[in-house]
DNA sequence: TTATAACCGAGACGGTACGTCATGTCTTCTC
DNA sequence: GAGAAGACATGACGTACCGTCTCGGTTATAA
């Protein structure tokens, strides 16, 4: 996979005229998290005043990216390529790494603003969340089914459900505290409380 | 509380001069449905349009409503007072019961567009997002906490857990689907799948 | 004819909605003419500094003009309705009144200026060219032929020489000046000079 | 002065690097001409559009001209230089000819097409009308005014009116045509027909 | 022969203006 | 006074061109 970025001029033949700045990708990309940061809500985000923030004229912008859609979508997935938790010796441990990896996203102030921000944008056009879908959620979600996948060969994991609800079991919990509750919802030990629960069941144990 | 529908006159004193029309009323809320499930996306709902579609001059939807969020918050609103799902024989078939119905609203079509529209629509916006928040989402968790302070006073749920965590253990799955998936990722028996599996947990029984 | 001034509002039925208002049609064309007097070139005309000079939104323009050369020729139009000469005693005295009034157009600093600039804008648009030579310079020259035709009448002026040539020996002189000559080349009496030569002839007169 | 032509490089010393392209020169020229041939107007031309249809970089129409000004300004002068008007047997001839000159440039599509666009454009910047007037139009006046003096001098020309005006009474009327009219208003003989009747005058000859 | 320097086409750069559209407010007429 | 209509100032949209700059390369003269 190529990461994140602005699209490539048409990458065509021996690449004539003079090439694009480096420093202009940046400043885009920067005015846009730093935007978030200071507080614009999504209807703030004009590309306009991005450019404007950028020091950059706008068809610089638009040179890179379509639209705004597009150029969100870029600034989600370059706060995406991180760290993809490593293995861990136990199930258990790697269910917690990865939710602690979600957790720590919803609480980094750049992550969890322009998460919220750009998901919303985004979601709501059909095509670019199709695009955000196929490459951001696909990719984590397969992370995630393969620890899953490794826990049932070795017997950790239950074998009578489907894989995909398996996965939403240990997921949605951590999603729906990060959208729908305050940030505070996300203290320390929440991803080991959310998994331990789940693999043990919510019925008292004897 | 007064209930969704659009801000009353305030009601000040003997109520002079012409009376609200209740089919604007109507005709708005409708005009916004009616948008929606055209497959308007988000971007696509403008004042000016459903003002047009309604058949009703702009000044009218704004005499109702202070703005875009607020017409919308009404709106969802509106769908959120079907059926609050009644009290069953146990703790498992209540916890079954709010799923099925959270289901349900992301399977038709109106409901589930409209959902998603509004909530990202909304979400954007930090203070109509809190409003939202106060009202239908803080009165859904409740109803679901009772669920399950019935079930730990049962003895049907432990008790070493919060109740907080417990409750997004069941309702974060079923959102995650409705979110991060496909309509079809919603079939029937998902609801009684989720339940039963978070309740005896995922390692294998033996 | 109508007259200059501003796209009516597709004038179809009862005229309802709010009524433009008068005071941004003045301040539109005011502003065209304060910019040009202080001397902005023809490049520097643009619809967004209009309308910022006007203290009015863009749309506004817009709405009653299709365009920039729309807006141009119709102030160049407004202009134009000053003074149609009268008819005096003698041809001679209605062509120096004719002549009187295109020079002292090219000596105002606010005709000039404007003229100038708006001529030039408008001549390189073949169609709002069209448009005003089909107005403005159509009935400017049937003005002059009616001065003539009067003259052959009355055996003042010869009968042998087509009616469009002999009108242009009087308008070309003074158009030739006003536009190749710097504005002083439009002196007192030059009016009389050019009418009486062109009666009279360059031939010595024995 | 050295004629038409691109501004010289700045001609300093020996020389050196590789001399400018004579190709672009006339590439660059030729594809204004075209442009305008085939219909563009005045709007039409842009500096990114004439370098396109020249097959040549932006940088090298700027290493050359100033802007778009000096360059047609060059054009329409490159278009001057063709046929003075040879002089004739007597003052009438002579006059005739300049006249026919100036109809024959009003005729072919290329001068007429170019003078327009070219003088409506130029004029409205001041400092290069000022050069434009300069040179052009000082040296076809001071032709004119050349073949009136000698009119003058022979007895054929009278001599109580200002040079000037005399000038303008023969130019102006072809210029009148050849501006406010249709090409098709310069027919065959008009030439001779305005000399003539300014020579002898509109009033009706016994 | 090898620098050196100005040229070349291409195209990115920060700007400005284009003409359109939506915002939320206002103004007028009709019911 | 409510309602429909639509004008109002504001400001973002995405495109085009401005004049400058920077790239890899070419083509001359000067060393």
């Amino acid at each position: 996979m190529s990461g994140p970025g602005p699209a490539a001029p048409e990458a065509g033949d021996g690449r004539r005229g003079r090439p694009r700045s480096a420093a202009a990708d940046t400043a885009i990309v920067e005015a846009v998290l730093r935007l978030i940061e200071e507080g614009a809500s999504i209807g703030d985000l004009s590309m306009e005043g991005i450019a404007r923030a950028a020091g950059v004229g706008k068809a610089t912008v638009y040179r890179r990216w379509s639209g705004k859609n597009a150029l969100l979508l870029d600034v989600i997935r370059s706060l995406d390529d991180d760290l993809p938790p490593a293995r861990g010796v136990s199930v258990r441990d790697d269910l917690v790494a990865m939710l602690e990896h979600l957790r720590h996203r919803g609480l980094v102030k750049r992550h969890s603003a322009v998460f919220r921000t750009v998901l919303t944008h985004v979601q709501a056009q059909p095509d670019v969340w199709r695009e955000y879908h196929d490459t951001v959620i696909r990719a984590r979600r397969e992370a995630m089914h393969a620890v899953l996948r490794r826990g049932i060969d070795r017997g950790e994991i239950r074998d009578d459900r489907e894989i995909d609800v398996l996965a939403d079991l240990f997921v949605g919990p951590m999603l729906a505290r990060a959208l729908l509750d305050e940030r505070k919802a996300l203290p320390e030990g929440l991803a080991e409380q959310i998994v331990d629960t789940v693999l043990e069941g919510v019925r008292p144990r004897p």
